[in-house]
DNA sequence: AGCACGCCGACT
DNA sequence: GTCGGCGTGCTC
């Protein structure tokens, strides 16, 4: 018997299978899906089990080594979505099932033992544990713990000293039993069912389970749709299936899963970049184990191995999260879709500002379309205000316009929560000499540096080049250094001193670099410990705090002027997003956004809550610029160190696109976005088409036409979510 | 990817 | 003479 290995090395080069003798005494145990060791010229390496056959006419085959996991992580179905994540992503294939591994699981991982146990004691030889305890009256601890053995007690090793232990185990008299033991455990705590209304019980029976539609769910904020999710998934366990439900980042999981861990308890196994290592692979466990019936996570929980998954739900559906910036870079919404339709079941989508893409599919009759336009209960759409900065700067108001003040001291007064965005982290953007205009400036990025007040350091958001903040200019060695730009650090520290009666806490990167320090905050938040949340776009997304009637935005233009096609999508969504987290009780909430562009049409769309306008807004220009959904990208990035030959690449790439493509636009090469981070220069070439196989082929021969020149990476980003 | 092999230059 | 630079080719 033959088998079919896949190498560790995730090279093209290397992007096939090798074949390899199983020797007699791996014969009964190896399975398809299994890692192994195996010689590869004159090194040891792993690799990983994708066929066995009896056949094979190569004649100068080698054995397999060992098996070094037999855990059968990937079914039958993952290993041919496997397949669809190469040809979709343009990866090779063990890096296409590498993505899908847990951490603890992964093919370079050898041996590390992940499992906890609980180890009990049993009796082995009751005839034996009775003479023991006749010939040896003096050893009370041991004729103890066999007494309390013989009566049935259930005893854990721990609650012994291992020298008594040893002796009864070496003379057969008792045993260990070892059952493994997860980490992260949650009971189901009874929650009071709530009454759904008219509108989420429409949704709930619109949604048909028995076949492999794509509902798209437009629904305002609060509109409900995690009880609708919650009933639909109820369902489909009630029929004995299993669900997953992603969502797009930890700070959403806190709040969510409490709730899917109150509903359904033990039922519930989480997924998100928090977890250690060691939860992660227990949470994978109960999956492979049948133990548990609903994952909810974040994008990589769309590839765990639950069979007879009955439903896949995607929240936010919008969210730029759900795509991974790095290889593969494949969005964790297609793969949804390829699972829905393998197991022949709905995919949810929901969102209360789609992406156009989804929304025109919806239009058009490929995903059914359902709107939720309602919110639950008493809550009512937040009314907005839209403060014009550039009157208030006038009045020296640069931070803090007075309709803002004036709402934040209503609401201390009151008693209720407020919550501040700004989505730029650290105190200042730019230090500056304002004798000799030095910039700070990162030596290996293209970008300027941030002032963190608390550190006293300068840093680089890009590539974490940090260094001590000078008192002098190391240009013209004056004390003449000043900053410009506000971070959240800074707009705690003026809100602060504004109203030192509050209690503040911020929310962003640098507050949460703890574990549970999210939980934390939010907790806090809950407790109404705090009168002021101040954080970046980690505050904008489904948190849900009743007492919060007042959400105030900083400066709206910040995403505004970002150099992205999408720019005005994402603008909107997130201002809809924040503004959504006001008035979500039967609090009446408000929202004050402060921009320089009171007139910018996304501005106005935002003020009128009007996602229907932006969507034709948007697609006009979408329309007239070859954009999606008119048409699909393809990114490609051509880097090197060298910025000579990265230009010369570049080019030549372009040359050969130009040459073979037909039905593409070829936009490029052009610098990209981000020109120079950590030394490395990038350049980019976008294409434009309505069918990926028009470029798919010659976009495959790239590699090896043009990759084998050291010192350049190429890259290739198939329906990129951001240029 | 990682290693051997092989072909050239510059040094104990 | 030989050590070591990296270009090329191969891995069941």
């Amino acid at each position: 018997m033959y088998a079919d290995v896949l190498v560790e090395y995730g090279v093209k080069s290397l992007d096939r299978s090798f074949t390899y003798i199983i020797p007699d005494n791996l014969k009964a145990k190896l399975k398809v899906g299994m890692k192994v060791i195996v010689p590869f010229g004159n090194q040891k390496i792993n690799g990983f089990v994708i066929n066995i056959k009896d056949e094979e006419n190569y004649d100068q085959l080698k054995e397999i080594i060992k098996i070094s996991n037999e855990d059968l992580v990937l079914n039958k179905e993952l290993l041919e979505l496997g397949l669809y994540l190469k040809e979709k992503t343009l990866c090779t294939l063990i890096t296409a099932y590498n993505t899908m591994f847990p951490s603890s699981l992964k093919i370079k991982t050898i041996n590390t033992n992940y499992n906890l146990y609980n180890i009990y004691l049993n009796i082995k030889d009751e005839n034996k544990a009775r003479e023991f305890i006749i010939n040896n009256k003096r050893s009370l601890k041991k004729i103890e713990l066999i007494n309390r053995l013989l009566n049935k007690e259930i005893v854990l090793k721990k609650e012994y000293n291992t020298y008594v232990i040893k002796e009864l185990l070496a003379k057969d008299i008792i045993s260990l039993k070892y059952e493994t033991k997860y980490r992260l455990n949650k009971e189901k705590i009874k929650e009071k069912k709530i009454k759904l209304t008219k509108e989420q019980e429409m949704v709930i029976n619109s949604v048909d389970l028995n076949n492999k539609n794509t509902y798209l769910i437009h629904g305002v904020t609060g509109s409900g749709k995690t009880e609708v999710y919650m009933n639909l998934i109820e369902k489909v366990i009630s029929k004995g299936k299993t669900a997953i439900m992603l969502v797009p980042e930890i700070s959403l999981t806190t709040q969510i899963v409490n709730r899917f861990y109150n509903r359904f308890g033990f039922n519930v196994a989480i997924f998100h970049s928090g977890l250690s290592d060691g939860e992660r692979h227990d949470e994978y466990k109960k999956i492979i184990n049948e133990e548990i019936k609903i994952v909810v996570g974040t994008r990589s929980a769309i590839f765990t191995p639950l069979k007879k998954i009955g439903i896949i739900i995607v929240d936010e559906e919008h969210s730029t999260n759900y795509k991974q910036e790095n290889n593969p870079r494949y969005n964790a919404i297609d793969i949804a879709l390829k699972r829905s339709e393998y197991h022949n079941v709905p995919l949810v989508l929901g969102s209360a500002t789609p992406s156009l893409e989804a929304y025109a599919r919806g239009l058009k009759g490929n995903y059914k379309l359902i709107a939720m336009n309602n919110r639950i209960g008493l809550s009512k759409i937040p009314k907005i205000n839209i403060i014009d900065m550039s009157l208030e700067a006038k009045k020296r108001n640069m931070i803090i316009s007075d309709a803002l003040d004036q709402k934040i001291k209503e609401r201390l007064k009151n008693k209720e929560q407020i919550m501040i965005f700004l989505n730029r982290r650290g105190f200042n953007t730019i230090v500056t000499c304002v004798n000799c205009s030095h910039i700070f400036k990162c030596p290996n990025c293209e970008i300027s540096l941030t002032y963190h007040k608390h550190k006293n350091n300068l840093k680089c958001h890009y590539c974490g080049y940090t260094i001590f903040k000078p008192e002098i200019c190391p240009s013209c060695k004056e004390k003449a250094l000043t900053s410009y730009g506000l971070g959240t650090e800074k707009l705690e520290e003026t809100i602060k001193e504004k109203y030192p009666e509050a209690n503040i806490i911020r929310m962003d990167a640098d507050t949460t670099i703890k574990k549970g320090s999210h939980e934390n905050i939010i907790k806090q938040i809950e407790n109404e410990e705090v009168d002021i949340l101040i954080g970046t776009q980690m505050i904008s997304k489904g948190l849900d705090f009743p007492k919060v009637t007042l959400v105030g935005v900083i400066n709206a233009d910040e995403s505004l002027n970002i150099p992205d096609f999408r720019s005005g999508e994402y603008t909107f969504s997130l201002l809809n997003q924040v503004s959504g987290r006001a008035g979500r009780s039967e609090l009446e909430g408000e929202v004050i956004i402060q921009t320089f562009n009171p007139d910018n049409p996304i501005i106005k769309f935002v003020e009128e809550n009007n996602y229907l306008n932006l969507y034709k807004y948007e697609m006009k220009i979408r329309k007239l610029l070859n954009y999606p959904p008119y048409y699909y990208l393809t990114i490609l990035k051509i880097a090197s160190k060298d910025y000579n030959k990265a230009s010369i690449k570049a080019n030549k790439i372009a040359k050969y696109l130009n040459e073979n493509l037909n039905n593409t636009i070829i936009l490029g090469p052009t610098t990209a976005g981000m020109f120079k981070i950590n030394n490395i220069y990038r350049f980019q070439i976008i294409l434009k088409y309505k069918n990926f196989d028009y470029i798919k082929e010659a976009i495959k021969l790239l590699d090896s036409m043009y990759i084998t020149e050291k010192n350049i990476s190429i890259e290739i980003d198939v329906d990129p979510v951001r240029i």
